[in-house]
DNA sequence: TTTATTAAAGACAAATGACTCTTAAAACGT
DNA sequence: ACGTTTTAAGAGTCATTTGTCTTTAATAAA
């Protein structure tokens, strides 16, 4: 059961790599970022470069530079995250591929999974990047391995 | 978000089109099912030739030939069947794609993808093609359009 | 026995997703 | 100015999924 793609995993791993960091001020390194987490250099930059034209992540060129978190990480929530990267309907597919999903007749799964499909945007709602980050500062949770 | 493949979409849409018949003796020509469903005939016939090699449907050659459910709809439920089609693997998987979930240190958003995997998991295994058919012969939901 | 009908099998092609590589541009230190 | 470090941009490659086509085999009916 793959839900996201393996872009947006990524892209995902590395702002909650930026959100754990310790010190606020000066830009994290693609490179560093992309040992630690075990992603190809190249994959991942080309994944940042379009977190940073959406505004989420700012860069800087030369020697120190890199890329930082653009807002404070206790308002970016995943839900935006998922759909600045998955696309603005990620919440609104049929399990069985059916069009016009919740507007017309229902497939024969759709009673549950819609549920599924609201617990899980809610869970996105309300959770930030400043709140997992926190988590994974404390060592209870892991990124990478 | 794309949680079953077309593959296992179309398949499971086929095995709905023949648990919601009225008639249970003869056979379903796949070139019917095709039509009806809005899958090319091709396809839809590679996609049923491995279920019916799993022992879920049943063939027949020749006029008047085409396949069947094999077993009684009321021992099919969608657990076997997705994990039939998507591999053993699809409920145990991690949103952040790290390997070894629930035996290791857990990544940031475990708590709640845990409960929707679970969630997920138990309805796949208590909602039976027959009761699913059921609902289709009333025409309460549709498998098209 | 011949012909029509249907699924089986497998080769093949197209589309998508997942990376990789090369070159350029920006910034810095000397 | 020059060389080094680092991201930006985009072309290019590889793998997987999706979809098509052709040929063969089984069955029935005429
Ligand atoms: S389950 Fe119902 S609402 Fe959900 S997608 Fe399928 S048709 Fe649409
Ligand atoms: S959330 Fe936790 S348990 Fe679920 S997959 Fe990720 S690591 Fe494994």
């Amino acid at each position: 059961m793959q839900v996201l793609s393996k872009a947006s995993i990524n892209g995902l791993r590395a702002l909650l790599y930026l959100a754990a960091q310790e010190r606020r001020e000066g830009y994290t390194g693609i490179r560093e970022m992309a040992d630690e987490l075990d992603i190809s250099f190249h994959f991942l930059t080309k994944i940042l470069q379009e977190l940073t034209q959406k505004g989420v992540l700012r860069s800087y060129r030369g020697p120190n530079g890199g890329v930082a978190l653009a807002r404070d990480p206790g308002t970016l929530y995943l839900e935006e995250l998922v759909l600045m990267m998955e696309g603005d309907d990620f919440f609104d597919t049929c399990l069985l591929g059916l069009p016009g999903c919740g507007e017309r007749k229902p497939c024969p799964v759709h009673a549950f999974w819609k549920e599924t499909k609201a617990a899980l945007k809610k869970e996105f709602q309300t959770t930030s990047l400043e709140e997992l980050g926190q988590q994974i500062r404390v060592g209870k949770v892991r990124l990478a391995d």
